[in-house]
DNA sequence: TGTACATCAGTGAACGCGCGTTCACTGATGTAC
DNA sequence: TGTACATCAGTGAACGCGCGTTCACTGATGTAC
């Protein structure tokens, strides 16, 4: 979440933190020109830090990116970890709150939310980062299982698909109307409204009717 | 809809149609390297011209990404106001339709697509672009009008709002699932099965039952 | 506790490269008469 | 129908710039003894 911090301290010749230091500068890069407005060079620049010192961490431009990535998946499940157990005994509303917490992300770390779905990088390409991804999208695959559990037999969808329409509708909503590029359309409501009403009628639609 | 196509004539000292063919190798660039792969030179040379000769055409390489968005829109709103037309009595068929053809145009057209909602492009950059984005959009609202009209009154939602539902699912769909990029992850079944799916249950839960 | 030494994380200079952009220019085209 | 000329759409050379990457190097750190 910190998107917009750079260097913190240098000690003389080494620098002590440079690789969490990179990660920094290229939160700070994106935010200001964009995915691909990251280089190594200026992420060195910021760093305070010569043009060749990236290259002891970082092997090309785009394993800085994935660390980023990584770091943001990390984050990203937490969170949506923390939001879905909130409220344990209620799927709905733990569902709710994942959504939630997913627009709250990707609104107050757009750098990291660029990184991990907009730059280009495959979910597959660390170790770290498959599992990071795998464990945000199992916070959304085990709320649909509550919520799969307390649906009418007759009448419920299969509780992967249910994940997947909602992380659909979720991701649709953050890409049309909370992303901080220039492509972000206007809205007459909030896009938590929107998320909240959507999600209400989609369980409606299987058979979920609290009112 | 010609993702992939590059030049065709050119007629000696004067090419005769530099500004299609720049948008056409532009495009021919996002296919390759991505949308932001796209620079004025190399858009050049595929078009087989100097590197100065686009300034004829274009102010700057944002200048052309943009005449490649408002093409791209173009399109897009035709295809989705035919899909839209041919089943003018049903407005679920025509609803699951846009969403069809939707996909189907994020598929056969990627690179359009990526200039048009993947390289922070702003939609009133130009008129035309302005113009053509909003009639894509008012198809879906159209749509979503129609749908709501035969809704039952108690239970329906405000027609914008089910069109921005609709749309925000679509697009996640696509976004997550479709897109040619590295990021497009596995799914388990066709990303229209997904979408037709989703849409039915949100419709259900709109008090929409025909089975 | 001190020292020798291996290892590590930086430096800074250098290189090749491709891009954006400007400039004076020139070949092709179209049109007034 | 032919010609003079304005206009248009290209050329190609040149420039400054920043990036990626390599290289031999050196200062700092930690550890074996």
């Amino acid at each position: 979440m910190r998107d917009d911090k750079t260097v913190r301290d240098k000690r003389g010749y080494h620098h002590g933190n440079l690789r969490e230091a990179l990660i920094e500068a290229a939160l700070k890069l994106i935010n200001e020109h964009g995915s691909d407005g990251v280089t190594l060079s200026e992420a060195a620049r910021l760093a305070g830090v010569s043009a060749a010192a990236p290259y002891r961490h970082f092997k090309d431009r785009n394993s800085l990116m994935t660390a980023v990535a990584e770091q943001g998946f990390s984050t990203f499940a937490e969170v949506l970890e923390k939001a879905r157990a909130v409220t344990p005994g209620n799927p709905v509303k733990s569902l709710l709150a994942i959504g939630e917490a997913y627009l709250d992300f990707a609104r107050r770390a757009p750098a990291h939310y660029a990184a991990m779905f907009e730059a280009g990088i495959a979910q597959g390409s660390t170790p770290d980062l498959a599992r990071e991804s795998a464990r945000a999208f199992n916070v959304l695959r085990d709320a649909a299982a509550d919520i799969h559990a307390i649906l009418p037999a007759d009448r419920r969808a299969p509780a992967l698909m249910i994940a997947l329409h909602i992380w659909s509708l979720i991701h649709g909503i953050s890409s049309l109307f909370l992303r901080g590029d220039n492509a972000r359309r206007n809205l007459p409501v909030k896009p938590e409204e929107l998320l909240e009403s959507g999600v209400l009628i989609y369980l409606d639609g299987l058979g979920y009717a609290p009112r």
